[in-house]
DNA sequence: GTATTAAGTTAGTCTTAACTAACAAATTAG
DNA sequence: CTAATTTGTTAGTTAAGACTAACTTAATAC
């Protein structure tokens, strides 16, 4: 397998082409805080490992390994920070630097559990998207209600943080997966929106909520 | 702090001094699968770092410092162990490797609630002890019920895997801590014991409950 | 009590992953 | 469109932690 340094490059490389697609050296040194010339050299190395596609002078791209390998790391980060806060009672802003750590622990069947006892989680109570054991994330294009504008109609893709009480909140006022919604407004100050589905003419759901749900747009 | 590599070796070391209270480099090259150079190498650098004195030709001994520090990650190693097993339902044979892992994780506060959780065991279900946060271990002389022979007086000084069910057929049978026990017999085919404390002139204890029972000789 | 064997050390090499200094290519500015 | 700046690469060095080969000290055997 690879080396905690390697899978290091890997995370930064995946995190750092999220919306171009490619990175370049210099950026990668920069989040790293590894000079160029390491870079370079590692670069190589990885393109080697048939992780990276790598020329020089050209932008770094990960190939489908790489991304693969990269998905299946923030996995394990993702489950670790999970698992921390919801089932050992740390809070968020405790739990990063020990995930940091953890996401490199080689044991398939400690995150297996891991996931298991979190009920197989989709997303992170942030609304973070957690890959699944192949790496896939299809669910890329959704974003948060929240993030919508006045106008736009989305489709109901999935659900943040699915308590009890929030499912219920959800029930009571028939929304639920597929769902088709039109924003109507948006109130500026607290972000409050007010949004039409079905016969719902005119509901109204706070940013608390409208950060919980996930949708398509269309 | 030590680098991973160091904590192997501390770990190797303490283990092997167990008995004699010091290690060859011959034993310690071949319990880490390393050879003797790289031993003697590590050795010196770790005494220049004050967690073992080195002198040439003699037996390597840990320091103060070293004993301590070994024992902190013992300490990890064993809550990490008993986490996975009490509260994510993982069998005692797959747990080792991923303890192993973890023990060298940097994070006081993982350990803390790790043992929290766990209400702060001072044994694993083995009997094996783990050491407090200081590196501390006092019980160094108890020993199980289970490996005593007849005519042996011992008094009770722990108790293992501390269940409600045991405890009750402990107080049944008004065995506690600090009780003085004479060993009377053992049963050669299935290692029942009969003992005598108190008014209890012949008491039967199957193996299962001695293994559980850790008691002091005098 | 010397000879043999086992244990320990010294010296030199290798790999990984970092660095600096110096140079080359690409980009941007005028 | 050339000059200056930024970005990227090459070459050579370093530290950690492993190795082998060769040598030395200690232990054991006869």
């Amino acid at each position: 397998m690879h080396s905690l340094v390697e899978e290091n490059y890997l995370k930064a490389l995946f995190a750092l082409s999220k919306d171009k697609g490619s990175v370049s050296v210099n950026d990668l040194s920069k989040h790293l805080n590894i000079k160029m010339p390491t870079v370079t050299n590692m670069m190589k190395k990885m393109a080697f490992k048939k992780l990276v596609h790598y020329e020089s002078y050209k932008p770094l791209i990960l190939t489908k390994k790489g991304k693969k390998e990269a998905a299946l790391i923030i996995r394990k980060h993702r489950l670790t920070e999970m698992y921390l806060v919801e089932k050992m009672g740390f809070g968020w802003e405790e739990v990063h630097n020990i995930a940091e750590q953890i996401e490199h622990i080689k044991s398939p069947k400690l995150f297996a559990k891991m996931a298991e006892l979190l009920d197989y989680p989709k997303f992170d109570p942030h609304g973070t998207p957690i890959p699944d054991i192949n790496g896939e994330m299809e669910w890329k294009a959704y974003s948060k209600l929240s993030e919508c504008k006045p106008g736009d109609m989305v489709k109901m893709a999935a659900v943040i943080n699915t308590t009890d009480e929030f499912l219920k909140f959800l029930n009571r006022r028939e929304i639920h997966l597929g769902l088709k919604i039109k924003i109507k407004s948006v109130e500026p100050f607290d972000n409050t929106m007010v949004v039409k589905y079905k016969n719902h003419l005119e509901e109204t759901l706070s940013n608390t909520v409208c950060k919980r749900l996930l949708v398509e747009r269309f």
